[in-house]
DNA sequence: CTAAATTTCTCGACTGTCGAGAAAATAATT
DNA sequence: AATTATTTTCTCGACAGTCGAGAAATTTAG
């Protein structure tokens, strides 16, 4: 059922489409938000002139003065607006970073993480600790943290800020909207890191190349394997999911898995895997929680070195992600495929696998081979990721919540 | 990139949700057009008008005298505002339906379909045939005729109306736009079978119960396997999808199936693949083209008298289909699934394979066997399916192309 | 024949976008 | 120093759209 359209409604879009150019470009002049935005320059007028009243906007006193006539009078967001914490959870730690609604750092440090499975309560205990921590720092009051933007591996809820399964905790549900509301009233998303990735590197597309891009995945390989999807929606926008990839069956009766389930790819691509496989540990046995990535790199150097059981360990894995990527595609459309995560240091060994898993499906053998990107630097990734996702979703939450300006 | 908001634009939407609703309820009066649109009265009043002079909708006749005040006037859609023609490429034959602009059917015929799978070009040629006889019967200028909406198994192509990847011709891609946009100056749509199919089953879940429904998948059985996929958007449209299922990769070097690859999912669960396995042929055994409904009838009959070997090709299939469910509910969320087609009638002996198919899964296990439905009368689906993606579209546009007002 | 009820229509207020041109502010030129 | 060209920003009136309120229309009940 599709809702009722307004003209107030118009004004929203636009007022956010013009928040969106000055995110991307920067600080941004009356005429260039016109031709950004394709806008007439009355409308910009009137946008700018209720989002600097609103206390949103402000004009920028340096004017780089350039060439004759009169000076543009550049827009960019007030820094002050509104804050952002984005906390990042990895499997040895929890990172908390406090940035302004500009997209800029302003405070970070991080946690380590207790290992303790049974301990959920704890760990959103330490979360909130975390969070009061990052505040107290701040001196900011509470009410201008506008979001909160947590990411973890694992399954998250399609609508609510609950995580449904993780590597650590399991089939534990967290949710972090009731244990965070009764303590803040910002808005609290949750995302999947390599969902998060998967945002970052569509925005670098639609930034790069804005008319080609469609889609693309963005796999991240690590003790576990995660795989998130960005896709441009008909009216424009990019929409991320962040399947469950990881625990897809790939092999009926296969190898058991962390999740307690046979045959998922990870029982194949997981660090203690391909661990397990190079070792010729019987597959049902029960995996090791955790793998230094040290012992990796030793098995690593010796299937380069010819030995026959390491080398099988990762072809097995990059079969594995090979057929589930081929899984993927059927059921999606051809799009790029980016690797990241810290399994991009065994590519070359992986690779072949994942060539003959991706070829033994009909698309590919159809289609062709998707094209395949190798990019290391996942930190980096997730937190741009979620700086795209969060600050856009404060830009319509601001302008939804109706505009009013200050006294 | 989003795209700028205007006031004209908000009059197109807003127009198209009135002709929404008309086509929901039926013919509709002023008041109840308000209600289910949520439109003011005055926005009715002014939108009627336009549409009424475009010659689009008129008021209707009989107005039922509902007890006393102003009698009602109702409206609807002009039936000869424009025709759509829906073209339904099965197995055995083509049938062509003429319809008009209020979803009524005129007229219709089938033709006979040769299996000859060079003769691509005969087969179009056959198509445009076709297309020129309903419209030689029905009297009608061509230009009347507003959409082509054609249908076939196979892969069609994400934007164009061309068929990717068929059962009869295989790769060789037929383009139905370039073929026919000489002769129509109709805009032609191609749609996947299954994906009418889930089209039609969505729009009734959301007559039904418009509040719980977010996705639903209709899984195709026959001599060949289909699956659609619709699911309802951010911004509250039905979103349908047609994902290659048939030929996902079920097993590794598995069954050769009638595409040249070896393991898909058909190659277990296609009618042929059923065959093939309870009469223990070899599984790389060049596939059979057709089979006999009578055939497949007479193993599902030994196997419920206990025959071993038919049982067993049953109970494969349901698991190679249930493997694959699993995989498409690990990329997608959770969502009911109907089951349709000639397959639905053995589905006695396919159920446990895809629960146990299922079963094996994380998702599964984590979020529990997900509501099967079997929905037998897939032709009528189909055709619902047709008209319910179709008459939209043609609204769409037609409100898209500006309206104006006839002298 | 009048009053009540119900629906449709119309008017003025409000919000929004747009194009054109005025106003502002600087650099180049005389 | 004054003037002119140039560029940007701002403002005004026209136009499109929605909405609420109430007028007009039209039927039934009494």
């Amino acid at each position: 059922m599709l809702t009722k359209s307004s003209t107030e409604l118009v004004r929203q879009r636009n007022s956010v489409l013009v928040l969106a150019a000055l995110r991307r470009h920067g600080a941004l002049a009356h005429t260039e938000i016109s031709d950004s935005t394709k806008l007439s320059s009355a409308t910009i007028s009137a946008i700018t002139a209720d989002l600097e009243k609103a206390q949103i906007i402000e004009k920028s006193e340096q004017q780089a003065t350039t060439g004759r006539g009169r000076p543009r009078v550049l827009f960019r967001q007030r820094r002050d607006c509104g804050y952002l914490v984005v906390v990042i959870i990895s499997s040895d730690g929890v990172q908390y970073s406090l940035v302004d609604y500009s997209g800029r750092l302003i405070d970070r440090f991080s946690e380590e993480r207790s290992h303790d499975p049974a301990g959920a309560e704890r760990f959103v205990a330490s979360i909130r600790e975390g969070l009061s921590r990052i505040l107290a720092r701040s001196k900011l009051p509470q009410e201008k943290v506008l979001l909160i933007s947590i990411s973890s591996k694992g399954l998250v809820h399609p609508t609510e800020p609950a995580l449904v399964w993780s590597p650590i905790f399991g089939s534990k549900q967290i949710d972090f909207g009731s244990v965070l509301r009764p303590d803040w009233q910002a808005k609290i998303i949750l995302g999947n890191e390599t969902q998060l990735v998967a945002a970052a590197l569509g925005a670098h597309e639609e930034n790069t190349r804005p008319a080609e891009f469609r889609s693309l995945a963005a796999l991240s390989l690590g003790h576990s394997v995660g795989l998130g999807i960005v896709r441009r929606t008909g009216q424009g926008e990019r929409e991320i999911s962040a399947p469950n990839f990881g625990h897809m069956l790939h092999m009926a009766n296969g190898g058991l898995c962390r999740c307690g389930s046979k045959g998922c790819i990870e029982a194949y691509a997981g660090f203690y895997a391909i661990l397990r496989m190079a070792f010729e540990v019987p597959l049902d046995t029960i995996p090791a929680k955790f793998v230094p990535v040290a012992e990796l790199d030793k098995i690593a150097a010796q299937a380069r070195q010819g030995h026959r059981m390491s080398a099988f360990a990762f072809r097995q894995a990059g079969v594995a992600l090979g057929n589930g990527l081929s899984r993927m595609l059927s059921l999606t459309e051809r799009m790029p495929i980016a690797i990241t995560g810290p399994g991009t240091r065994y590519y070359d060994l992986l690779r072949q696998g994942v060539e003959e898993g991706l070829g033994q499906a009909h698309v590919v053998r159809m289609e062709g081979m998707p094209e395949i990107r190798v990019v290391p630097d996942e930190p980096n990734l997730v937190f741009e990721g979620h700086l795209d996702r969060a600050l856009s979703v404060i830009d319509q939450d601001i302008v939804m919540s109706g505009i009013q300006g200050a006294d």
